[in-house]
RNA sequence: GCGCGAUUGGCGGAAUUGGCAGACGCACUAGACUUAGGAUCUAGCGGGCGACCGUGGGGGUUCAAGUCCCUCAUCGCGCACCA
């Protein structure tokens, strides 16, 4: 170590020496507390961002404080590496995806190493390595051999930019997640995850999710959407098919006025067909068909609707009710029909009011200033039951059950649970991804590909277009095969998987990523999951995380993983933003991780980022702010360069005799018990790092003293050497080294701090009067509340602010204040 | 519209159980050292001359409220015709 900090050199020494020595290496060792830590893997794009660094500085914090405290701590780190920009790359430049894609991830693990995260790079994945997608091929496999996996042709959403189709949750406000292009639909025969099957486990269980931050679990709940209610069967003059509808509300069954069908409702043509009234309803329906997704569901859309010449029966009171269909009934919910209550429902309510439809209330609100038979609006909340004959009088939650109840008995109705949550869609028509193992037979149906001919290899015989079909169709090898069961002449699938399916099970492979013989080996598995902490960003809220959920809940019930919930705690970092607005090229406030490690460093970057903001909240990129970061190592730097000369030959110690001494001993081990607590329970890494700075001024302020325990100097200056040292690791691998230790930093065991150096001599009391700051002053330690009073009242100020005041009450806390309250 | 969260100096943010509001850092001001300072060190830094007033506004509970309760406002995020 020289006098300047030479960031540049230390760093590199250091990374080179914990590669060298693979310090990072991570087995399973029994008998030794476990920790699975895991930061979310990137895409590899082939550039850091501001992002990564702060996802991963706060993983390398939490390893490393958790590796000095005796844990056996698993951190690896892999790539997402399957997806749309190296497609697009092709076709734009004409590099191979594959070739892209790897000059990449060497460009980002280079990065990452230049960062001095303690990864166990013996781990990595990528999901685009055939070692890997192999494993993904067998899971589908798995879950299409338990009826998990189906092909279906449906109407999907279809982004006409990135010529694919996308999932529910990849459409947002009604355009494409990724290129925000407005979605359309298009008749596809698509393959299916059934996550419908594990929505009421998935929504259950996030109850058990007491690590997880309250509104990533409410987004899921939502994202779910289990509403309770009832199945009931209605009859429509003159067709012998019942009409089935579902309502959360089978309490209002007396106020039903009209019924609405679903515009592309499978009744529908068979209703109108040979009417008066198929003209219009054609007309009706053709005009819908060309509304995008967007315009159809917007909030500003009027409803819109149309009378189709039948009327159904209400089974309850055999009233007849005209049967429309409106564009606010949608078929994908429910049974795509529904009874409309407009007394009760603000959606009927407007359709009514445009319509002309009679509106009968059911419910009385016992509400004086609601008029029930002249409604403003429907009245939706509680009340008494009213117009519903032998249930007059009930509440409504009463009139729920005992209605249901009814219409079992008759036969006519049943209790029934829907999920907004929709099956998964996977068929991607694309080529960077995971090929579906499956193979056409025109005997046997679709069959899977036999596991030992697995990974079916993504061909590279392909002409990318980037239109229409899946560029696997080009290739003049891949599509032709036999079947794996008759032998027959066969097709193969030709789209690839979502990507989203590659890492919703990556944790898993990373306890023993390179086990070519099974997906992993059950004891290795078992040792490390679940994964203790997870950290990421909060976009994969909904997405990312109920996936992952949902596959290690199929691996579980398959018996792959012993963990049927993937990760126990989860900490959600907010964004890195400058100027107020999140870094985007389009806004030109980009900074970029690499030209801030050449100017400062990497321990200054990662410095800044853990400083400046609560990892769970938004932090504000300020260049000041890290010239302020760069500084402070600067004045630890030099600060333990100077002392060195002194303390070479000093004995570390923590005998503290005299008061300043009693007050640095103070100090360090408050700091030890503040920094401890910071990271090791909280992640409030900023609150730690200010500690921190407050030792660092307190050993330079006691350094000056008359007489400085040179013994104590030095307990003072390694301590800050050790708990420093997650933070920025390597700085203080050199400190370390310079003042005269063997090994690194990384082995060397977390600090205790001494309870007993936490009980100081005198302690400062406030004297208030009616809760106001009169004075303070510095009494014994430990007087009780009678002894403190005493004290404080015997004070000449208390005595001159008491004059001409009349006492009513006194309130003391020992150690703390007293307050005196008066008239 | 529904749900979740936030609002503290010029700025980022502290205040863990109700108990000194503004820790720590940035910016700024003055001074020291210096040929020089964008290095370093010292001091100051919510408002007000002051009694005092101050944590988005208003009300409440309490000896005591940034913290608990009610209410309003603003901003952010999520969901959104889900029957």
């Amino acid at each position: 170590m020289i006098e300047r900090y030479d960031f540049g050199e230390i760093e590199a020494k250091w990374q080179k020496h914990w590669e060298d020595n693979k310090l990072f290496k991570t087995t399973e060792e029994e008998g030794k507390k476990k920790y699975y830590l895991l930061e979310m893997f990137p895409y590899p794009s082939g550039k850091l961002h501001m992002g990564h660094v702060r996802n991963y500085s706060i993983g390398d914090v939490a390893t490393r404080y958790l590796k000095m405290n005796g844990y056996n701590v698993l951190h690896p780190m892999g790539w997402d590496s399957f997806g749309l920009p190296a497609e697009n790359a092709a076709i734009k430049h004409g590099i191979h995806p594959n070739v892209w894609t790897w000059d990449n991830i060497a460009e980002m693990r280079n990065q990452l190493k230049q960062l001095g995260l303690s990864y166990d790079w013996d781990r990595e994945v990528a999901t685009c390595h055939p070692d890997y997608y192999k494993w993904m091929q067998w899971i589908f496999i798995q879950f299409f051999e338990k009826g998990l996996a189906y092909k279906k042709k449906n109407p999907v959403n279809w982004c006409p930019s990135c010529q694919t189709v996308l999932a529910n949750e990849q459409v947002v406000d009604g355009a494409c997640e990724r290129c925000a292009t407005a979605v359309g639909k298009k008749d596809l025969d698509q393959w299916y995850l059934k996550i419908t099957d594990y929505a009421d486990r998935l929504l259950t269980d996030i109850d058990r999710l007491e690590g997880w931050p309250n509104k990533v679990k409410v987004m899921q709940k939502n994202w779910i959407g289990k509403s309770v209610g009832g199945e009931v069967d209605f009859s429509i003059e003159g067709f012998d098919k019942k009409l089935k509808i579902f309502t959360t509300r089978p309490d209002t069954l007396f106020g039903v006025t009209y019924m609405v069908l679903a515009p592309e409702h499978p009744y529908v043509k068979e209703l109108i067909a040979g009417s008066e009234y198929e003209g219009t309803v054609n007309e009706f329906l053709s005009k819908l068909q060309y509304m995008t997704d967007i315009e159809r569901t917007a909030t500003t859309l009027e409803k819109d609707g149309i009378f189709i010449g039948r009327y159904a029966v209400n089974p309850l009171n055999g009233k007849k009710v005209p049967v429309y269909i409106a564009n606010y009934v949608l078929m994908d919910y429910g049974t795509g029909a529904i009874m409309a209550v407009p007394a009760h429902d603000q959606r009927d309510f407007d359709f009514a009011k445009k319509y002309n439809l009679d509106i009968i209330p059911v419910v009385d609100p016992k509400n004086p200033e609601i008029d029930i038979n002249n409604l403003k609006e429907a009245f939706e909340a509680d009340g008494t039951m009213i117009n519903s004959g032998q249930f007059d009088g009930m509440d409504v939650e009463t009139a729920k059950e005992q209605i249901v109840a009814f219409l079992e008995e008759k036969n006519i109705g049943t209790k029934s649970i829907n999920f907004r949550l929709r099956d998964w869609l996977i068929s991607r028509q694309r080529y960077w991804g995971c090929p579906i193992p499956m193979v056409w037979c025109d005997h046997c149906g679709w069959v899977p590909e036999k596991v030992e001919n697995l990974p079916v290899l993504l061909p590279t015989d392909v002409v990318f277009t980037g239109k229409g079909e899946s560029p696997l169709t080009t290739s003049p090898t891949f599509k032709d095969t036999t079947c794996p069961k008759c032998g027959g002449k066969a097709t193969r699938e030709t789209d690839t998987m979502d990507t989203f399916l590659d890492s919703s099970w990556y944790f898993l492979r990373y306890t023993d990523a390179k086990n070519m013989e099974r997906i992993w080996d059950q004891k290795k598995a078992d040792y490390w999951m679940p994964v203790d902490q997870y950290i990421g960003g909060v976009e994969h809220a909904i997405l990312h995380l109920l996936y992952a959920r949902f596959f290690t809940k199929f691996l579980y019930d398959i018996g792959f993983s012993a963990a049927d919930e993937p990760f126990t705690n989860l900490l959600t970092q907010g964004m890195v933003l400058k100027d107020g607005t999140k870094m985007s090229k389009s806004k030109g406030n980009v900074v970029s991780p690499e030209e801030i490690i050449n100017k400062y460093g990497a321990d200054t970057a990662r410095l800044f980022i853990l400083f400046a903001s609560p990892p769970e909240k938004e932090l504000e990129w300020s260049d000041a702010g890290v010239e302020g970061s760069y500084r402070f190592l600067n004045r630890v730097h030099r600060l333990v360069f100077e002392l060195n000369e002194k303390l070479k030959d000093v004995t570390a110690s923590r005998q503290a005799v005299s008061d300043e001494d009693k007050k640095l001993n103070y100090a360090m081990n408050a700091t030890i018990k503040k920094v401890s607590e910071d990271v090791g329970g909280r992640f409030n890494f900023n609150t730690a790092i200010s500690s921190i700075m407050e030792l660092v001024n307190e050993i330079y302020r006691y350094k000056e003293t008359e007489t400085p325990n040179l013994g104590l100097l030095k307990a003072a200056v390694e301590n800050l050497i050790l708990i420093l040292s997650p933070f920025t690791p390597h700085i203080c691998e050199e400190m370390w080294e310079f003042t005269g230790h063997n090994g690194t930093v990384y082995l060397e065991n977390w600090p205790d701090f001494d309870e007993a150096a936490l009980v100081k001599d005198a302690v400062e009391i406030v004297i208030q009067f009616n809760g106001k700051l009169k004075d303070k002053i510095e009494v014994p330690n430990g007087l009780s509340k009678e002894q403190l009073q005493e004290t404080v009242m015997n004070s000449d100020k208390v005595k001159a602010l008491l004059a001409d005041k009349e006492i009513v009450k006194i309130v003391a806390v020992p150690n703390k204040l007293i307050n005196i309250v008066v008239k």
